[in-house]
DNA sequence: GAAAAGGTGCTTTTT
DNA sequence: GCACCTTTTC
């Protein structure tokens, strides 16, 4: 744009700094907008969206916006019918797994998928590797499941199909993770499904070998969005480059290096994101997008969103100051211009419920003297076991209080169990969820049974269904087992009839009457069974709910939602009533703000996590989960820890974090009893670079018998099995077996 | 085949 | 300390 920013007029850029219009008038080139925390890029990029309807003559289905979870996609459409009247239908505003989905179930013939695929969640694809592994006849204590699938899962968020992973495999362990890997593809397109990683990845291999599939999307979409850019990972990255189409690109001299996209001129592509805020690389996410993205797309224009509207000073310059220690980072000078507000308060709780104690009363003083009301707060901790000592003292106190996250609803085994049936109903070949409901409710076919009817399947080379219904046939089987799994077939032949002419509720409620489940539920005095049949009722108006909003709404399209959308809506909404106080993970903390933040936990070993601690780059990740968890905050910090915390049972003395030390000391007001503070001053040592906690100065020879657990700086946990003198032998699992001479290992008992 | 006892291992998580 | 998985026992 020729014209200087911030002489731009239009209703639309009301209230914009120069940054911001910029970068919602701004077209052509790919851009990248680099925001900091409370920013406004969401604003930005909502305001693009009706910027270009409004005024550039796009129509709503050109557009496709990407998010990082639904919650978000809902809050983008609705604000952009508020600001230009509805236009949200035909546009795609939408995670990466929703779109990708919608295209493939559109494509999935040519990709040898029925269009009516199941979607396997990380449960289901731990449980198909499961059956991989025993069917390989793997050690599940050399070979864990859990771990193939996790790196399977990082296989495919980098593309790497399984002919590549075998081609790369050196060890024998990475042998066999490829041999898995290439069965679990198998066993998954056996069973019609696609797990999380898939969908990704095959829309990319869809794309990539079917030009006319990619021109058809190309001329489609003239204007590709993504919020979060930070997070996205490789093979994210390389759809969203799909999607866009790359322009011909030729040396100075003319030559061709690469051809461009066929047909069509690129999309305009916007990206947005802070790198500071990348938290979840542990999944995949690698920040080189963002730090790339100008050599990814030369043309690309940069605008950089520092104003930050959320937070006072004190708490942008703690959580600058706190930043500014990771190293590799290009560097942002976030400001504000809301003043320095209250310092942050900083408190040495006795223990872990003392520091819950101390939270419970500040929030009482708070509405007493401010006017805070609970909902105004929010309590955020590192891992999700620590809410449960908040939750008790809130409880005890009588401050009201939600936790967000923890078990969800769609993982409760109840709620997986109903939708196993429907899955299985929709799709007889998904394995997973036949498997699942083979023995539930009970019905006499157990693991015998199960393995038999598998080895009969194995061998007459048929899918594990059809092995059900042939159980007759296979050796050995007790008559009473193929009784049971001759009922357990006729219910699912009956179920599918019924299934023809049932809407998803009405199908719902039947499985739960004609399996016996809900009356074995009823049945039951437990009090826990109670409230699972609350949550299978719950799921049947769910299914209703579904109904509503989609009258023409097929089984497959509404198992599709509650794969997609799981229950983001959870987190309370500022009402204008008292609300409740929030306790989340600081990883759900990201996106959201409140004026009143409590940051607990801050000790070296809980926050940054033990594990982290070792690995500088883990470190750095967690030093921006900091970042993100103070620039939540808009107008109250509190930082906290515990002198002694009982984690797994046994005390542990925990020093102080050092993200807490590298806020500068002026912005911190210490509120603990003085004599807690010369307790605490000991272990207030600035802690050293490298090393984790516990190393420092007096460090005691550790006195181990056999069976001791210790952690080793390099090894991590292991267990100790002979000691020698001065000597040990300790067995680390997967990192072998070490003789190690006490008076020098890292080594700490637990 | 199912209940009870025993053992283990233990970030973060959306889709 | 607890939840989850495996082994043992009935």
């Amino acid at each position: 744009m020729s014209i200087p920013a911030d002489s731009l007029t239009h209703p639309l850029l009301d209230g914009l700094n120069p940054q911001q219009r910029e970068a919602v008038v701004h077209h052509g080139s790919p851009l990248l907008i680099v925001a900091g925390a409370g920013s406004g890029k969401t604003r930005v990029l909502t305001h693009r969206i009706a910027y270009l309807l409004a005024e550039r003559d796009v129509r709503p289905q050109e557009i496709l916006a990407i998010t990082f979870t639904n919650k978000a996609a809902k809050e983008m459409k609705e604000r952009v019918d508020k600001l230009i009247g509805p236009r949200s239908a035909a546009m795609w505003v939408m995670t990466f797994h929703s779109a990708c989905v919608r295209i493939l179930r559109r494509e999935a013939a040519r990709l040898g998928f029925p269009s009516g695929f199941s979607i396997y969640d990380q449960a289901d694809s731990q449980r198909l590797m499961a059956m991989v592994c025993r069917e390989m006849d793997l050690d599940p204590k050399r070979y864990p499941p859990r771990s193939f699938s996790a790196q399977v899962s990082n296989f495919k968020n980098e593309l790497v199909d399984y002919e590549t992973a075998a081609d790369r495999a050196s060890t024998h362990m990475e042998r066999t993770l490829a041999e898995a890997y290439k069965n679990y593809q198998r066993r998954l397109t056996e069973a019609g499904a696609m797990d999380f990683d898939d969908l990704i990845m095959l829309t990319v291999t869809l794309l990539q070998i079917f030009p006319d599939v990619a021109e058809h999307y190309r001329r489609r979409w003239r204007h590709v969005m993504v919020d979060e850019y930070q997070d996205t990972n490789h093979a994210q990255y390389t759809l969203i480059r799909e999607l866009v189409g790359t322009p011909e690109l030729r040396t100075a001299d003319g030559d061709l290096v690469r051809e461009g996209s066929s047909g069509i001129a690129p999309a305009e592509l916007c990206v947005v994101g802070d790198a500071d805020q990348s938290i979840y690389a542990f999944r995949g996410a690698t920040i080189r997008n963002i730090l790339e993205f100008e050599r990814d797309y030369p043309d690309a224009r940069t605008i950089l969103l520092e104003q930050n509207y959320r937070s006072t000073q004190t708490i942008l310059s703690a959580a600058n100051a706190v930043i500014s220690r990771n190293e590799s980072r290009k560097p942002k000078n976030l400001w504000s211009d809301q003043g320095a507000g209250p310092k942050i308060v900083g408190y040495v709780a006795d223990d872990e419920h003392d520091e819950a104690m101390f939270v419970a009363q500040e929030v009482d003083k708070l509405a007493d003297d401010e006017g805070v009301v609970p909902g105004q707060v929010a309590v955020f901790y590192r891992t999700n076991a620590a809410s449960r000592v908040f939750e008790e003292t809130f409880i005890r106190t009588g401050l009201p209080y939600k936790v967000v996250g923890g078990v969800r609803f769609y993982e409760r085994k109840e709620v997986r169990d109903l939708l196993a049936y429907l899955r299985v109903l929709a799709n007889p070949n998904d394995v997973v969820s036949l498997r699942r409901i083979l023995n539930v409710p009970k019905r006499g076919i157990g693991d015998r049974a199960e393995a038999m009817v598998e080895a009969f399947a194995a061998r007459e080379r048929v899918p594990f269904a059809e092995g059900l219904r042939r159980a007759g046939e296979a050796p050995g089987m007790a008559t009473r087992s193929v009784n049971a799994i001759k009922e357990f077939v006729a219910l699912l032949d009956e179920l599918t009839l019924k299934a023809e002419s049932m809407s998803p509720s009405e199908l719902a409620q039947e499985v739960l009457v004609s399996t016996g489940y809900r009356a074995e539920l009823a049945g039951s005095g437990d009090p826990q069974d109670e409230s699972r049949l609350e949550n299978l009722d719950e799921m049947v108006s769910v299914a209703s709910e579904f109904e509503e909003a989609n009258p023409e709404g097929t089984l497959v399209e509404f198992l599709e939602q509650v794969s997609l959308v799981a229950d983001a809506d959870q987190i309370p909404v500022g009402d204008g009533g008292q609300g409740v106080v929030t306790l989340m993970t600081l990883h759900t903390a990201k996106g959201l703000e409140f004026p009143v933040v409590f940051l607990t936990g801050m000790e070296d070993g809980v926050f940054p996590h033990m594990r982290s601690m070792g690995e500088p780059k883990e470190l750095e990740e967690e030093r921006r989960l900091a970042y993100v968890g103070i620039t939540r905050a808009e107008r109250r910090l509190y930082v906290s820890r515990a002198a002694v915390r009982s984690s797994w049972g046994s005390p542990s003395f925990n020093p102080a974090s050092r993200f807490v030390a590298e806020i500068p000391s002026d912005l911190v007001d210490w509120r603990s009893d003085p004599k807690k503070n010369a307790w605490t001053a000991a272990t207030r040592r600035e802690p050293s670079r490298t090393a984790p906690a516990g190393r420092k100065g007096g460090r005691q020879i550790p006195s181990l018998k056999p069976g001791d657990r210790v952690t080793h700086d390099q090894y991590g946990l292991g267990t100790v099995v002979s000691c020698d003198g001065d000597k040990a032998k300790v067995d680390f699992g997967s990192g072998g077996e070490k003789t190690l001479v006490l008076a020098y290992a890292p080594l700490e008992k637990l």
